[in-house]
RNA sequence: GCCGAUGUGGCGGAACUGGCAUACGCGUGCGACUCAAAAUCGCAUUCCCGCAAGGGAUUGUGGGUUCAACUCCCACCAUCGGCACCA
């Protein structure tokens, strides 16, 4: 844990009298022991490169190891003025890709060049392999709480003592003493598995009838619980073994299995015979029904071997439908002692990670598991989920064996449950399945999901999987696409007052039902819209609470100034500025709504409203249109007006206003004239105004005149529609 | 340390594609209404100098490009968030 403070200096000591050699120029390098390697990563054991890697650097500059230049940055300096990436210098190591220096026969080729020929060199020379390391984080999906949905398994001791019998089956001329069987069979012997490899009949004409004939005598049925291993010709013949039988098989491993997709006349040059190819040809084109196989096995994988002199690579595509797991390697050529290839030890541990027996699923006719109904819970001492203390609930019988089990007493997490219910909510009373077809593919994907920074890193990841699996297995139509949403957004956080992460703790918490029972829903939606950016962390502030408050409050307001509708004398008269003002608003809503900029949009609507208030009186229609841009933004108040004023249905259901484009220009504009640069007047003219006259307005202000009087004019900039910048 | 974001009045923030910096709201001050207070309405409000007219400075800091920079470029600083030495 030490190791992860905060920039810690580096430690290091030197093993005197060992040194390693350099494979590729033999050269010796010192061996050292240092605290900033990760043990967990790889071997532990790395080899330093002071100058291209920030760590080693510091760490050879401390202990003055020799650092050696070997990439040199090599970007063209394409534009005048562009940032060149910096390449090593005394203070830092150049991490960045470049050209191979100091490097022998390397030398001058690109970073990317030079990494595929010194991989390919020390392969031929077999010093060295390729491989890729991939970094992977753990993950804990359950949870120590009584809460959450229950994981609807049990443990049975019985069951778990329980061990399958294996069944290998060898290839053409095989037999029980070949290959990795001997030490596959003590490994799991060992372990005290029984293993059963029979030595089948050799021959160079053989039949797939006569080696099922001589399997049927193993007397093996299907009520033993099963591992099957086929290897080469072993393959197809250990397909039709379990599909002739019927039996349930937990495991089924292919180890480069013979296919139908081949002609096998390659094989000639490995002196195999005509007859031999023909028989296996004959295993390999007895038809498999899959559907039935992959009933039957509960799990299976595939091996093969890129450099695989039988067994041509594209075979793996006739098991397709097998929907196993598929594992290629690089140099296991046909898995046989043939070419060295005594053990396999990733076979070993397939079997040993697969298949927990004490681990069994509660019974579909018995989900979903409940939570027991207890007066309490309480935590436990040994850190188990206060689950684990309700014995009456954990005890349970194994839906398998029928004896003594325990069932889970994690749970998950409560993301878990929330991972799919906007699926349900497509089809909310649906009794037979989570939500139909029909309406999944109406429906989904979600247009648009919001959500805050927690929504984004937890349940993104989670509700992701959920809907990508259902969709896998066919539960979500493939119509309707492999993504739950088409358009993921977060908002900001409100800090409390003060600026600081709201929390019980820090005793800053805003409680919005109290906003609501003080101001209305209407003033707290508004607010929040208005408070700033969307995605952006803002500051509780109650008096800006109120502030909005008084401009819900001077909208209601308004209606004073429709009285004057009944009174002929004074109909109210349409003011051409507040009518492009009107419009204007009209159009900057629509887009500061579509561009999520709500705070602009509420700004716009409160000077909207301040105009309108400076009006003597103000005609409905301007009134019932102001009430539409408002329906988005206080939804109540909006309703209620509306309904007051005129509207037959909901004002949610009336459509968006358009505006009048000739209307939102402006028609005059104030033009500004600069001198340098610097605003010294503006001048009120019409919005089309053209450059000359521009210009003679702008020399004529008697302001501009004073600046200008007795200094040369080098200029006269003019920007259309905004301003003449005089340059003296 | 690395990666990312942000930095504008007393505060939340606005500013299209480089073209009037500080919209809108809060707060504050003054005034109206009132016996008084609250509410409401009106006016003012970036800072500095000035009674005023007016002038100067200003978008984290320093520099650059441009007639013109919150906006583009370079360097630096600070704050917030993420990651934890994965060679």
């Amino acid at each position: 844990m030490e190791r992860t403070e905060l920039q810690k200096e580096k430690i290091g000591v030197e093993l005197k009298g060992i040194k390693a050699i350099n494979p590729v120029n033999n050269e010796e390098i010192s061996v050292w022991v240092a605290d900033y390697v990760l043990t967990g990563y790889g071997t532990g054991a790395i080899m330093a490169v002071p100058a291209h890697d920030e760590r080693d650097f510091e760490f050879a500059k401390k202990f003055d190891l020799p650092i050696i230049e070997v990439v040199k940055y090599s970007g063209v300096p394409a534009l005048a003025g562009e940032n060149l990436p910096k390449g090593r210098t005394p203070e830092r190591a150049y991490a960045g890709e470049g050209t191979a220096v100091n490097s022998g026969f390397i030398d001058g080729l690109s970073t990317a060049e030079a990494k595929e020929k010194i991989t390919k060199w020390l392969e031929e020379k077999h010093i060295g392999k390729k491989s890729v390391n991939y970094k992977l984080r753990d993950w804990v999906f359950s949870r120590q709480r009584y809460w959450g949905e229950p994981i609807p398994l049990v443990y049975c001791e019985k069951c778990a003592k329980r061990k399958p019998k294996i069944l290998l089956i060898h290839g053409l001329g095989g037999n029980p003493q070949e290959n990795w069987f001997p030490w596959f069979k003590k490994q799991m012997e060992d372990r005290s598995y029984e293993v059963i490899i029979p030595d089948l009949p050799k021959s160079e004409t053989l039949y797939p009838k006569d080696w099922l004939n001589k399997l049927a005598k193993l007397n093996i049925t299907s009520n033993d619980d099963l591992f099957v291993v086929g290897h080469s010709l072993g393959g197809p013949a250990a397909c039709q073994f379990i599909l002739k039988n019927n039996l349930p098989v937990h495991k089924l491993i292919l180890v480069a299995p013979v296919g139908k997709s081949s002609d096998w006349q390659h094989l000639k040059q490995y002196d195999f015979s005509d007859k031999e190819i023909a028989t296996i040809a004959r295993f390999g084109n007895v038809p498999v029904d899959f559907v039935k196989l992959k009933n039957l096995v509960t799990e299976s994988t595939l091996y093969f071997s890129e450099d695989d002199p039988y067994i041509p690579l594209k075979i793996k595509n006739d098991y397709e439908d097998l929907d196993g797991a598929v594992r290629i390697f690089k140099d296991k050529k046909h898995f046989g002692s043939h070419w060295g290839i005594t053990e396999l030890p990733d076979i070993l541990e397939e079997f040993l990670t697969s298949l927990n027996f004490g681990w069994v699923p509660v019974s579909e006719k018995d989900l979903p598991v409940e939570l027991p109904k207890v007066k309490k819970y309480e935590p436990t001492d040994t850190g188990e989920s206060p689950l684990a203390a309700i014995e009456k609930w954990v005890k349970t019988k194994c839906p398998k064996c029928g004896g003594e089990a325990r069932r889970e007493t994690d749970t998950m997490p409560n993301w878990a449950g929330s991972s799919w219910y906007f699926m349900r909510y497509t089809d909310p009373k649906n009794k037979k399945e989570f939500a139909s077809g029909k309406n999944l593919k109406y429906w989904m994907p979600v247009d648009w999901y919001n959500g805050g920074m927690e929504h984004n890193n937890l349940h993104l990841l989670y509700s992701r999987f959920w809907y990508k699996f259902l969709y896998d297995i066919g539960a979500v139509p493939k119509e309707c696409g492999d993504e739950p949403y088409k358009k993921r957004t977060s908002h900001g956080l409100i800090l409390g007052e003060g600026g600081e992460k709201m929390s019980k703790s820090r005793g800053n918490v805003v409680n919005p039902d109290d906003i609501v029972a003080r101001f209305g829903a209407d003033t707290l939606r508004v607010y929040e819209m208005f408070m700033g950016p969307f995605e952006q962390a803002i500051p509780w502030d109650e008096k800006g609470v109120v502030g909005v408050f008084r401009f819900l409050e001077r909208v209601w307001k308004l209606q004073d100034k429709l009285k004057v509708k009944s009174d002929k004398l004074k109909v109210a008269v349409e003011s051409p500025k507040l009518e492009r003002l009107v419009h204007q608003t009209i159009k900057k809503i629509g887009e500061d709504i579509e561009a999520m900029k709500f705070n602009t949009a509420v700004s716009a609507l409160m000077i909207l409203v301040n105009e309108m208030a400076a009006q003597e009186n103000l005609p409905i229609t301007n009134y019932q249109l102001l009430i539409t841009l408002l329906a988005p933004f206080a939804p109540h108040l909006a309703e209620e007006l509306g309904e007051k004023f005129g509207n037959k249905k909901s004002v949610h259901l009336e459509k968006w206003p358009e505006y009048d484009p000739k209307l939102v220009v402006e028609e005059e504009i104030d033009l500004i004239v600069q001198i340098n640069g610097k605003m010294r007047d503006s001048v009120r003219v019409k919005a089309d105004i053209g450059e000359e006259e521009a210009k003679k307005f702008a020399t004529e202000s008697e302001k501009v005149k004073k600046w200008i009087e007795g200094q040369k004019i080098k200029k006269i900039i003019f920007v259309k529609g905004r301003l003449v910048n005089i340059v003296v």
